[in-house]
DNA sequence: ATCATTGCAAACACTTTGCATACGC
DNA sequence: GCGTATGCAAAGTGTTTGCAATGAT
């Protein structure tokens, strides 16, 4: 829990209760959680935790860097805690959300193709759709 | 409109004098426009016209291939009339989107990567996100 | 007459806002 | 004590659903 105060305050965000247990969810999770995600892992521990607190919460950490948020699946917001440009699969069959490693040459390529034609990119997004390689195995 | 009716026709889209107008008016339009954006143009035109009608015709539209929706500023929906895969900027100033030209090997290259780890990729979508040509020049 | 299409109104799902309460230094 | 953080309730936004009215053949 130390470690999570610190990191914390490195960022410039100081270190409530519930920033430090959500960030400590975050940390230990890899499955792109939506707010009710969070919401429901986290609302028996604290029981007066409401997701307006989550959303200002992430918002910030999006704001100081330390998450990115994300909306793929055409509904929820999504939390990423992964900040190295990836691409995202998004499995149309059971939902999950996949990180998938893209070379960096990829992101650049594509930012230049932008500001070549006079734009200023900023952030490039790539993402996928498709069957993940769990559900694609099970044919059921 | 002979022709709307018949491009419709052909794809197996019962022609109704909506769904004409609304293809009419994407087939005419390049700025990913939004339900609203649809609505709003013709609704003086139309005055009975219910977006509920607009989204029925868009989902229609799109299972039939004839449109394709995205989600790109993580608001709305926007639709995009052309098929071939493209990248889209969103400019984070005036909020249009515009259209980037990507060499096809970029999409083959990533659904490829999701391919190898033995997911089945369907679509890839690239989004940019950044300040547009126009919104750079005028530094206002 | 029958079946498809339209469109109002209400429901929905996720997110944001307003504001009073509680917390931490 | 004072400024920040929290969280309830309500409002907001974009989309979907239920269903009655309308339209086309």
């Amino acid at each position: 829990m130390e470690k999570v105060r610190d990191i914390l305050r490195s960022r410039g965000i100081n270190p409530s209760y519930q920033r430090m247990r959500i960030f400590e969810y975050l940390q230990g999770n890899k499955s792109h959680p939506t707010v009710d995600m969070i919401y429901d892992a986290l609302i028996s521990d604290i029981p007066t935790l409401s997701k307006t607190t989550i959303y200002n919460t992430l918002k910030l950490f999006a704001e100081k860097g330390i998450v990115s948020l994300l909306i793929i699946d055409q509904v929820e917001l999504r939390v990423d805690p992964n900040i190295a440009p990836h691409a995202h699969l998004l499995c149309v069959k059971c939902g999950r959300i996949y990180d998938i490693e893209l070379s960096d040459e990829y992101f650049k390529d594509i930012r230049d193709v932008g500001n070549k034609e006079g734009h200023l990119i900023n952030e490039v997004w790539v993402s996928l759709r498709g069957v993940c390689k769990n559900c694609a195995e099970d044919r059921s």
